[in-house]
DNA sequence: GCTGTATATGTATATATGCGGATAAAGCGT
DNA sequence: ACGCTTTATCCGCATATATACATATACAGC
């Protein structure tokens, strides 16, 4: 019920602070954000679902991936939370890092933002699937 | 150094929250704070501890008394996240509770606001200090 | 220096939580 | 139905931390 502790509890680790440093940019699937970071599929997925228990990210369900996004719409505290957060992130070296990782990522293509098609699939992405179109 | 996370793991605990409810409202002795939540000594007094090592608050001796701050002076992280819990804080009756117990015992005399003087100490405060005029 | 008050800390215990590796579950394509 | 990919969860282990109780330290006044 105290829900704001939750929050905290939430936002008082290293990891999760990274990830939700990701979902300020968008939308993001287990699968990129695991490639960012470099961390363990486990640790992920774990930590998105701790933070889903909090109530501070939203996950949608999009054929084998799961995506998550930040829980701003719905709640106005959240949305107050991470304006607070992109400020503060902004003084962290390793999480800016973080993000040049990402915007890295996204030009191979990620699963959000799939690669520009300039002729055909070039990036080095090992992936079976398409990314949305069904 | 990824100060940001030592703010959140200071946050990330119902009592902690508790005590900084109250130093939003000025500054406080511990036995104030104490009193006022109902707590035991050590507990108040591990937690204040645990958050000066986080940077959120500041201590102050005088005399007998340690009085805690908000670190919103000198650091503009903690002052904007002061500004967060102020609002967020509205909507928690629990700690609406406690602001009302707090202004019930500055009435009666806290360390910090010593009670109002009508005629003479009126007050059922057990101390044999006096609090600041030493 | 002794007494009493205020605060901090030591110890022991219980609980929470992080991690990696393995495994399970769900969905897609053939 | 089977295999592959993605994600979630289980297991064992290590660490962190909240708590209560007891004790130690710091300070003021006599």
């Amino acid at each position: 019920m105290p829900e704001l502790e939750g929050y905290f509890k939430a936002l008082a680790d290293r990891t999760r602070l990274r990830i939700i440093n990701l979902l300020l940019t968008g939308e993001l699937c287990v699968c990129d954000i695991q490639r960012v970071l470099q961390a363990s599929q486990s640790s992920v997925s774990r930590h998105l679902t701790y933070m889903k228990h909090a109530r501070l990210v939203r996950d949608r369900r999009d054929g084998v991936r799961i995506f998550y996004r930040l829980e701003t719409e719905q709640d106005v505290t959240v949305k107050s939370l991470c304006d607070f957060l992109r400020a503060a992130f902004r003084k962290d070296n390793a999480l800016r890092a973080d993000l040049r990782q990402l915007k890295r990522a996204r030009k191979e293509g990620t699963c959000a933002t799939p690669p520009v098609e300039t002729s055909l699939g070039s990036s080095s992405r090992a992936s079976a699937y398409s990314t949305t179109r069904g």
